[in-house]
RNA sequence: UCCUCGGUAGCUCAAUUGGCAGAGCGGUCGGCUGUUAACCGAUUGGUUGUAGGUUCGAGUCCUACCCGAGGAGCCA
């Protein structure tokens, strides 16, 4: 019986005739002597077929195979250094081929293509190395995030997607119908996890988040993943000691555990290993100040940062770094003034290095009832809707706080890309959901 | 919603002042015993985004529209 073997683990078979199904991503040749490369899900391998060794009706079958068939090879795993693939050093010296089927001709092919078409062939564009390395980090930041939070002490709580919520502006959220009734598709889980903490104390929930902005740059998604750690009597300067070992680890262990993938899509890796605690804080006012003396003498105080400011003041740091008590006025209305100045308030961003910008939003809450129920008011916010809200601070209020990660705008700096449309399997941006 | 740029073969692009619509890649056929997006030869491939207009003649100029990209606004 002759094993069906992983190529992650090829090098366990050397000298050993193993079976490896996949897909053709390349044919090349030279007479007598065919290479094919093999993708077939943990890596890529090459597999080589000589005329001499299998018979003329196998390696004309062999020739026949077009970019994208499916087969399985029958062959002895040699160690040969000019090998390519993924891992590499390895290859199939083929006996016997089975073709499962003979591609179309396939329409990505191995060269430059424009957006436009990939975005359309996305179904198809998974298949590329570069999205295979992506994605599996994608996947290493997913689980690492929960590892830690696991083993942290927080608790996994799912908090709801369809939501009631009208609160604030509707265009922003996507509307569908609940029986009936306008029902919302969630944009955060963090008022329910403020909930949750009276219960378990540090939790956290991890789930798609909707926004229908007409947003249309390289850093937003209508659809994206985020993660909302919440944490009883936290304090800001707790959340901002939390989060930069959450970061950090997150981007170590893709650092130790995808070496192969960062070299894939030329990721400078110097400029991850950089990223260990502490990162530098700054407050508002000094990156304000910053900003005056950096080339933008007529940034008002005030204002929210656009992409070109967070681009100026991460690219002064080589790690993430935190801008801690914006302007109270700027912010969510659940936010904590500080109390000796509140016109600014006990948040904090995370601007990732490199010009990524904001990866991380996070604060302390207001834990007092008649405080929030005043910033409700001001804020024309519809008091019902939020009465199980102050209910929380009615039963036990104590100081707290939380924050956001998006997924993809971390995957996106940690793996260098240009735009978040490759952090995610089937993006959906503005004007664009297919496939 | 606004600004800028773009749409020509399956893909990436070229086409001079308005004058025969082309190349590379891919596909197909043939050749080659170490290829790395191989190479060599042959071959296949077109409603120039859509509709209208100007002109002897439009890929090229004009008008409207459609689609896309980048950015802005927006983005608890």
């Amino acid at each position: 019986m002759i094993p069906t073997v992983s190529v992650a683990e090829i090098a366990q078979y050397e000298g050993q005739e193993v079976k490896v199904h996949g897909w053709v991503t390349h044919k090349t040749g030279k007479g007598k002597l065919l290479f094919l490369r093999i993708r077939e899900g943990s890596g890529f391998i090459q597999a080589v077929i000589f005329r001499p060794n299998v018979g003329d009706e196998r390696f004309a079958k062999a020739k026949s195979l077009t970019q994208e068939s499916s087969v399985i090879l029958v062959g002895k795993v040699k160690k040969d250094q000019r090998a390519p693939g993924i891992p590499g050093g390895y290859e199939i010296d083929v006996s016997d081929i089975e073709v499962l089927q003979i591609a179309e001709p396939f329409p990505i092919a191995p060269k430059a293509h424009g957006v436009d078409f990939l975005l359309d062939q996305r179904h198809l564009w998974l298949r590329s190395r570069r999205q295979w390395a992506i994605l599996r980090i994608r996947a290493t930041v997913i689980r690492e995030i929960r590892n830690w939070l696991d083993d942290n002490g927080f608790v996994l709580m799912d908090t709801p997607i369809l939501t009631p919520s009208a609160a604030e502006g509707t265009t922003t959220l996507f509307e569908t119908d609940f029986h009936g009734t306008p029902a919302y598709l969630t944009q955060s889980g963090q008022l329910y996890n403020e909930a949750n903490i009276f219960v378990f104390g540090k939790v956290y929930c991890f789930g798609p988040t909707f926004r229908a902005e007409k947003s249309k740059t390289r850093r937003h998604l209508q659809e994206f993943w985020m993660v909302e750690p919440e944490i009883a009597f936290a304090s800001l300067e707790d959340l901002l000691e939390i989060e930069e070992q959450f970061v950090s680890h997150v981007v170590q262990s893709v650092l130790q555990k995808h070496p192969q993938e960062l070299e894939l899509i030329e990721r400078d890796v110097n400029k991850l290993e950089s990223v260990v605690p502490p990162f530098p804080r700054i407050s508002y006012d000094e990156a304000v100040r910053m900003l005056h003396a950096g080339g933008f003498p007529d940034f008002a105080w005030g204002g929210d940062f656009g992409a070109p400011h967070e681009t100026y003041l991460t690219e002064q740091f080589d790690r993430p770094v935190f801008v801690h008590h914006f302007p109270t006025e700027a912010k969510a209305f659940y936010m904590e003034p500080e109390p000796e100045r509140p016109e600014v308030c006990r948040s904090a961003d995370l601007l990732a290095p490199e010009g990524y910008g904001e990866i991380i939003g996070g604060s302390e809450r207001m834990s007092d009832p008649e405080k929030l129920l005043a910033a409700i008011r001001k804020h024309n916010l519809p008091e019902e809707a939020y009465d199980w809200y102050l209910d929380l601070r009615r039963y036990g209020s104590v100081p707290h706080g939380g924050f956001g990660l998006g997924v993809e705008r971390t995957l996106a700096w940690i793996c260098g890309l240009p735009h978040v449309r490759e952090t995610i399997p089937y993006p959906r941006l503005l004007d664009r959901f297919y496939p």
